[in-house]
RNA sequence: GGGCCUGUAGCCUAGACUGGAUAGGGCGACAGCCUCCUAAGCUGUAGGCCGCGGGUUCGAAUCCCGCCAGGCCCGCCA
């Protein structure tokens, strides 16, 4: 247990005692307060209606009846508060001992068995990653990093589209489209390479009849398993998906399993699936296709039907879907699903299947709304795109013009090269993730570019601060007096430092990864704010030098872990 | 036509689930701070009917209802 899960469960078990010792009714909720004021609140409105006394009264009341001792300090009733101030050398001296003996695991939760699945990306793979979905992974990522850092067993899946008719229409240009007709792609990485091919064929389509025949007697082989059509497909796809790899690579991204939607067709679970629903009363039938009426769950709109399988006996995406779900459901106690908008829809439909076949547990979608461009929306298949490849590029040629401009005379330019590649990368991750998923982000370069103020070179220049004292006291071994940790700087600077594990917690329960945004700026500020007003190496009292270093390293430390969540890179020197 | 999401200073954003103390930040603007641990930093000033209107409450940016604006969806596509 971390020292202010200790506090809070101390004043909860305090106030419960003397609400009950003066007869007063209700729950204990504490609040924090504006800094000042103590750590924790108490707020006596709600007991003023029920005791007939002003809540200020009931405040004085509450905090008379209380014995400070343990973490609480003093008690202070003010304007209908209870406001409880923990001992600041205890605080310090838990804070400071926890940070320094656990290192990279402090803020971690304690580890259970419990074992969740993150879907996310599972992008088409019919050419590069773009920015609209760029949230996705990124997203998707830092919840497994923070669900593991909550203790969690975690592993995360890309479900591969290896059926549907985005790769179909692929495989078909790659096979009948002569390669000068298709336009040279900037890079030679085979995403870009053979996007062409999926646009063009994708064009021919829309104006040929004959060529969506075509593809459609792809999509009905892949349906039936035809190993000809399945190795065709395959043999598309499978360079573009590497591609999508490389990139995920390159942002610190690894997916631990790509599990193609074939595999649910082909070992006849989606028949299954089709069986099942068919049983169920809410299933109809209409000109030989199947559906679920799905009005009676909430669903509304000019159409409430789910259809899942088609007249010509072919199953749709959405069926495959509920198949991967079933699957998914046997090996966790949680699911979630990292999903673009415009997939509420279908996830709620797969989320009602679940339901009627009775599969438990069902999947948490966490939505993102897409980064748009200010002219409106990216697409792949019109071409109106900024790939993800070459935003990294530019925000890493961009990291390096800046670290050139200020340390060009110290650095190698090798040295510059790594600091670049990881001010960039984190700049792209941070800008994604510090803003809320449902909000809508219109991408603009000289925003998503923008290195100054609550950025990533903030914070990661914070760290790189920390090492170089640390380098230059070189310090083996810490002994710290927290006692003399006084300066209201070095006191903000704890009291942040204290609030990590909690923010973990919080962050994973409500699967809001920006929280840990929020907190590691919030670290850097305040590490700041102590390094402008508390000398360290230049300190003459020998104890208070040591104590500001062991604060130093804390610092640190705490600023490499929540940097760590969000995947992004800690740099010793910028 | 219907459903879901979003609306906070010139621009971007936190806070909303779980209602409470003067709505935090950042960019941009203006004015300062490097003989001192990297100034990618720090300090100060200006800038807010928290989209609009009603309701609930001792108390609403937060909850409820109705509008308005933007996004997404309403396919036997994925």
């Amino acid at each position: 247990m971390y020292p202010l899960e200790e506090c809070k469960q101390e004043i909860t078990q305090m106030l419960t005692d003397a609400l009950a010792s003066l007869q007063y009714p209700g729950d204990v909720h504490l609040e924090t307060p504006p800094p000042g004021m103590g750590q924790y609140a108490f707020p006596c409105f709600t007991l003023a209606p029920v005791m007939k006394k002003a809540p200020q009264a009931i405040a004085a009341t509450i905090a008379a009846t209380l014995r400070p001792g343990g973490w609480v300090d003093r008690v202070e009733a003010k304007g209908g508060y209870v406001n409880f101030y923990l001992n600041p050398t205890r605080l310090t001296d838990a804070t400071l001992h926890l940070i320094l003996k656990r290192k990279d695991t402090y803020g971690w939760l304690e580890a259970h068995k419990e074992h969740v699945i993150i879907e996310h990306t599972s992008a088409n793979p019919n050419g590069p990653l773009h920015v609209g979905r760029a949230r996705n992974p990124i997203i998707g990522d830092t919840l497994v990093r923070l669900f593991k850092a909550a203790g969690y067993h975690v592993s995360s899946q890309f479900y591969l589209d290896d059926m549907g008719k985005q790769v179909a229409i692929l495989a078909w240009g790659l096979k009948h489209l002569d390669p000068s007709t298709i336009p040279a792609p900037e890079t030679d990485k085979d995403d870009h390479r053979l996007v062409g091919y999926y646009q063009r064929a994708n064009e021919l389509m829309e104006q040929n009849p004959s060529v969506a025949e075509e593809i459609n007697t792809i999509i009905q082989g892949l349906e039936h398993g035809d190993p000809a059509s399945l190795t065709m497909v395959h043999n598309a796809y499978a360079p573009v998906l590497a591609g999508i790899q490389t990139s995920l690579q390159r942002i610190n991204i690894g997916v631990d399993a790509y599990v193609p939607e074939s595999r649910f067709v082909l070992d006849g679970s989606v028949d299954a699936v089709i069986r099942k629903l068919k049983q169920t009363p809410y299933c109809h039938e209409e000109d030989g296709a199947f559906y679920l009426d799905v009005e009676s769950f909430g669903i509304h709109g000019r159409n409430m039907k789910f259809f899942f399988l088609r007249k010509d006996g072919t199953t749709l995406y959405a069926t495959r879907d509920v198949a991967y779900h079933q699957w998914k459901a046997t090996q966790a106690s949680a699911l979630v699903n990292v999903l673009g908008e415009d997939h509420k829809l279908e996830s709620r439909q797969v989320e009602i299947a679940l339901t009627l076949l009775k599969t438990q547990p069902v999947p948490q979608a966490i939505f993102y709304s897409f980064v748009s461009l200010p002219g409106g929306k990216m697409s792949t298949r019109r071409g109106r795109v900024v790939y993800l490849d070459d935003l990294i590029e530019e925000c890493i040629a961009r990291a390096y013009e800046e670290v050139k401009q200020r340390r060009s005379e110290e650095l190698s330019d090798q040295q510059m090269r790594t600091i670049a590649e990881q001010v960039g990368i984190g700049a792209l991750r941070y800008n994604i993730i510090k803003v809320q998923p449902e909000k809508d982000i219109v991408f603009k370069w000289e925003e998503a570019l923008n290195f100054e103020g609550n950025a990533v070179p903030f914070i990661q220049y914070a760290h790189a601060r920390a090492c170089s004292i640390l380098a230059k006291a070189s310090v083996t071994r810490h002994s710290f007096d927290a006692s003399l940790l006084t300066h209201p700087s070095e006191m903000l600077l704890v009291e942040q430092l204290t609030r990590f594990p909690v923010v973990i917690d919080e962050a994973c329960q409500n699967r809001r990864p920006n929280l840990i945004a929020n907190y590691v700026y919030e670290t850097a500020a305040a590490f700041n704010q102590f390094y402008r007003d508390c000398p360290v190496l230049s300190e003459s009292n020998h104890v208070l030098r040591a104590s500001r270093l062991s604060l130093v390293d804390a610092a640190r430390i705490v600023l490499a872990n929540a940097l760590a969540i969000l995947g992004i890179a800690a740099p010793k020197e910028m």
